[in-house]
Order: structure tokens, then sequence, then C-alpha cells
DNA sequence: CCCTACCTTAGACAGTGTCTAAGTCAACAG
DNA sequence: CTGTTGACTTAGACACTGTCTAAGGTAGGG
């Protein structure tokens, strides 16, 4: 992923402060981070920079491939950058941490021709709900705070 | 799904005008409507029902397991009052119509132990994307259509 | 070093969903 | 049937996420 600025020169990218600053905060740790919590981040590094372009830049991305859009409960998207090893996601519906995880079988074949109606199908995505061991050793502490999905991680 | 109401009186909801136009909404043509849209159609069948209450409802009735959120945009959830026949959703990309399909093995089996970092999986959402055959023609006929798709249907 | 097309900015705007205070009414008791 | 009560509904303000515009800035080629 450290040549995600060589990549982007190919493609003709002019290569500002701002889009630097957004491939670098993607490039850090693989956490799935949301448009705004980029946005924060990057403001971190180069406080001048407007939402806009973050959501610019990552749209931009979004469309060349280099970083996949994850819509998990309707909230906020978050932003993958590891767009170029097929995964699934393993979400926590308590804090909304989603993991990678890498499928065993190729998940379209779990869709026999009969079912597909007609349509072309060309990607699947297959998301796993469930509890992180953090939150699942919380609820079982304090049940009452199960049904409380925290919005703000701990 | 006509006994909806009923399995609601067992559960001791009152059953005000407001959650039988939302129900009966829901009960109509196996769609899956945002939460506009099916304020829409209760407010052709009872003129003063207000946002919130339908909201409310919806989100009470997801609550209890007699609807499913659906969100495969990022953009308005959709309701799907099939809950109780387990099944996974084909989404086209261009119009957004989403159709029911049938899995025949349990996707959770995909998962293995080892793959699952300590998470408690409960469930398993899976989407396979694509074109229907009615934008899949379409854009056959008029490629350059192919990447802007139609917010509204046909 | 200059130019120009592309990029960024601030802020207004739009869509979706949540919350609150006040009024209303379904269900039950008598 | 009538009265009571607490759950339900309402309008509208608010919050969050994302999009758009006009004006100014700047990367990169000459």
């Amino acid at each position: 992923m450290s040549d995600l600025l060589a990549r982007l020169r190919a493609r003709r990218w002019r290569l500002t402060a701002q889009r630097r600053v957004v491939a670098q905060v993607l490039d850090g740790d693989h956490v799935h981070f949301t448009a705004d919590e980029i946005h924060a981040r990057a403001a971190a590094l180069l406080p001048e920079i407007s939402r806009a372009t973050v959501y610019n830049t990552l749209g931009e991305l979004v469309a060349i491939g280099e970083v996949l859009e994850v819509s998990t409960d309707g909230r906020a998207k978050r932003y993958d950058p590891n767009a170029h090893h097929a995964h699934q996601h393993l979400v926590c519906d308590s804090c909304g941490t989603i993991r990678d995880v890498h499928p065993s079988v190729d998940p379209l074949a779990g869709l026999p021709a009969a079912e597909r109606y007609g349509f072309t199908v060309s990607r699947v995505a297959v998301t796993y709900r469930g509890l992180c061991p953090d939150c699942a050793a919380r609820s079982a502490a304090d049940p009452a705070a199960d049904s409380a999905p925290a919005r703000a991680k701990a």
C-alpha cells in the first residue's frame, strides 16, 4: 500500500498535500474509518484540509478501485484500503468495529443460477455480525448495556 | 403476514390506527421500501400520520424481530417484512431493486472458528450485487448510461 | 518563473434519522 | 357506557452524513 502514491501518479493525479495525507491516513492502521474519522486524522496532519476534499478524494479512490466503500449499519460509510485482496467483514453490533476475514470458498458459488432471476451478478458482500470479545465481556458483566450500542469507542 | 396484528396484540401493543396502516403497507407488495416510502404510502391511507411515528413503529417492529432492516447502499435503510424465513438479497447496482433469494447452505458455515477472532457471531448478511435483467439490457443498448445509477425506478 | 487547468476551500444545502414537549386516545376498570 | 391513565402520536427542531457551488490557490508543464 506504500506505493499507492506511485499508482496515483501513474494515473496522472496531481499529488497535492491534501491527497497525500488522506492516503497516509488510509495507509495507517488497518482499521476501517468513516469519512469523518479520516477527516479528523487528516486534519491532525494538515489542519486546513476541508471536509469536501476528503469526500472528493475518497470518492475518487473508490472510483478507481484503490479503496472499498463499506456500509455496514446504514450510518456513515467506512473506507477499506484493503481493496486488492478479496475479503469479508466481521462487524461488532455494539461498538461497530470491523475486522477483515478471508473466505475459504468463493461466496458466489452459494448462489445457483436458478436463483439469479436473470441478474448479472458481479460481486458478493458477506457481513458477519455479532459481538467483539470486548463488548461480549462487557455485556456479560452488565446486561443492561447490551442493547445500548455505544456510538463512541470505549 | 396477515396475522401480524394478532402477533402484535399478543405482545400487548396498543393497536392504533397508525400502527395498523404501517403494518398494512408492509403487508402489501413484497417490496423493500425505505422509511420515507412507507411514510408516503401510510399517509395515503391516514393523512395525518407523522414521520416520527413511522420511524418509531418500524424501529419497534425491527426490535421485536417482525421486520428486518436492510442497508444496501449507505443511503436510506429499507425494511423487509419477510423476517420469518432466512434469506439473502440480490441488489441491482443500477436501479436499486432488491430481490430475495434463498440460500442452499448455511452461510455461517463459511466462517471457520479460526477466523472469528473471538467474536460471538450471530448473523450473516449476504448481498449479491450486479445488474437486473432490465438494467443489463439497457446498459447493453446504451453503454454510456452504465455508470449513471438511476435513483428513481424506471 | 509563469500559466493554466485542476484542486481546495468555506459554507450552504439536501436527505435521513432522532429527540422533545405537549396533546391524544386505546384499553381497561367500574 | 363512562372515566382514567399511561402509552402513543404529533410537529418541528435538531444532528449527522454527504453533495454542491463559487471563489481562490497551486502543481506541474512549458
